[in-house]
DNA sequence: CGGATCGTTGACAGGTATCAATGCTGGTGG
DNA sequence: CCACCAGCATTGATACCTGTCAACGATCCG
C-alpha cells in the first residue's frame, strides 16, 4: 500500500495563490475571487518511486498536478504485462480524464520520489462553472494530453528498436531538469517502446560502448547528434 | 485539391436542433436559446474518400462533426512514411485539438465518402462561455479521444503483427454499421499497427485462408472468436 | 486493350524474442 | 563488518518473425 503523506490540509488560499510552480499549474490564471470559491481541502501528498498515486479501478474523483518529480502512466495488459503511456513531470496533470467521471485510464506511478497536490475533481468543476478563467488552462491540458498519447504512438512505435530507443533517449534529455536526465529502468523503457527488457538492455549497452550516452544510476548525458543521427537513418 | 460542397450555409438554427445526429453530436444538450448565440454559420460539407478535410498547417480555425462516413487522422513522419493515430466514425469530433489554437496535430483524411458538418471555433468557444450545456460534451469529447489514443497505443502496438492485426480487426468490427465492417487498404492497416503493407497483406490473406474473415472488397464478415483466440496466445 | 493501382506471394537477410546464464549493486541480517 | 540475497543489467545462442526486394496476379477505368 502506499505510503501518503498529507503535509498539510488546505485551510485558505494562501498556498495556492503563493505556490512556487503555480504559473505551471492548472491554476495559473485564477484570482483571489477565484481561489475563494473552493470548499474542500486540496492536499499536497508525498510518494515515493514505485507507490501508487492511483490505479484504474479507484473512483476518479481527483486530479493531480505534479509539484516535482516523475510519474508514468501505466496500462495494463490482459496477458499479464503492461505498456506506459506517458511520463509526465513537473507542471503537467494526471489524471485530468478524471472529469469525465467515468474512470482514470491508467495507473499512476512515480518514477522518482515525487510531490503532487491532489485537486477534488468536484472543486475543478464548480470553478470552471462559476469562473471563465480555468477553461483556457483545461483546454490547454487535454490538449497537451492528446498531443503527448499521438507523439508517442507515431515516433516511438515507429521503426527498428534501436531508433525507439534513440528516440525515447531524446524524449527524456528535452525534459531533463538539470545536465543529467532520467533514465527509467530496462523493463520500463520496453514498456514504452513495445520491445523487450533484453532488446532495451542491449541497446543501451551498444550506445554506451559507442560513447554516445554516459550512464550514472538511474541518470545519463546524452550526445543529442549522435542520436539524432539514427533517427534519420532508421 | 479537395473538392468541397458547402450544402447549404448556415442561416438559422432550425438545422442543427433537428440535425438527425444530434444525440450524439457535440450539441447534443444544446437548447433553443443556446443556438441562438450562434452567429457565423455552420456548414455541411461531404468529401469523397483520399480527400483532406484539414491538414497540420491549417488555421485551426474548425472543429468538426463526423455525420456519416469514416475518417483516418494521419501523422506524416520526417522519413516520408505516416502513421494513422485513430480512426473517426458517426458521432465523433475531428480536429477538437483546434480549441486550444495552436495547430491541428494531424491530417484528417476520409476512407469512405464522409459528411461532416464544419463548427467555428470561435462559436464553440462562445458557446461554451455562455452556456453551461456545452462543457459537458465538450469533456467527453477530450475523454474519448485521448482514451483511443491510449488504447490504440497500448492494444494495437503490443506483440506479433498476427495479434495486432487481430486486435485491429476486431476493433473495426466493434464499430461497424451493417453485417459486414470496413477494411482499410493494406498499407493503411500497416500504418496503424507499425508493421509493413506486405506483413499486413500477409496476415490478412492468412486469415482468409483460415476461413476466420470472409473479404469482399473493403468490406469483410468476421469471425470474432477465432481472432479473440489469437489475442490470448500471441 | 493497356496502364495504373493495389493485393498477394516468394526468397532471403536482418532484426527481435526467447531461454538461459552470468555479472553487478544495494540492502539486510548475522 | 561482511556474507548473502534479491533485483536489475548484461550478454550469448538460437529460433522465429518481420522487413526488404522483387515478381506476379487481380481489378478498375479510360
Amino acid at each position: 500500500m502506499n505510503r501518503i503523506a498529507v503535509l498539510e490540509a488546505w485551510t485558505g488560499n494562501a498556498r495556492c495563490l503563493h505556490c512556487n510552480i503555480r504559473k505551471l499549474a492548472l491554476f495559473a490564471d485564477l484570482n483571489q475571487e477565484d481561489f475563494d470559491l473552493i470548499h474542500e481541502p486540496i492536499d499536497d501528498m508525498d510518494f515515493d518511486a514505485g507507490e501508487t498515486i492511483y490505479t484504474m479501478t479507484d473512483s476518479p474523483s481527483y486530479v493531480y498536478t505534479i509539484r516535482s518529480g516523475l510519474v508514468k502512466l501505466v496500462h495494463d495488459l490482459a496477458n499479464g504485462s503492461y505498456r506506459i503511456v506517458r511520463i509526465l513531470r513537473q507542471g503537467d496533470v494526471a489524471g485530468i480524464e478524471a472529469l469525465n467521471g467515468k474512470a482514470y485510464l491508467q495507473n499512476a506511478v512515480p518514477l522518482l520520489p515525487t510531490a503532487v497536490c491532489r485537486i477534488p475533481r468536484a472543486e475543478i468543476e464548480r470553478l470552471n462553472d462559476q469562473s471563465p478563467r480555468l477553461t483556457k488552462q483545461l483546454t490547454e491540458r487535454w490538449y497537451k494530453a492528446i498531443s503527448d498519447a499521438d507523439t508517442w504512438l507515431s515516433e516511438l512505435t515507429t521503426g527498428t528498436s534501436r531508433r525507439r530507443v534513440a528516440s525515447f533517449l531524446l524524449y527524456l534529455d528535452d525534459n531533463k531538469h538539470s545536465d543529467e536526465c532520467y533514465i527509467p529502468s530496462r523493463e520500463d523503457i520496453g514498456a514504452v517502446l513495445a520491445i523487450t527488457t533484453e532488446t532495451s538492455s542491449r541497446i543501451i549497452a551498444e550506445f554506451r560502448r559507442n560513447g554516445w550516452i554516459t550512464v550514472n544510476g538511474n541518470t545519463a548525458r546524452i550526445n543529442r547528434t549522435a542520436l539524432q543521427k539514427i533517427l534519420l537513418r532508421e
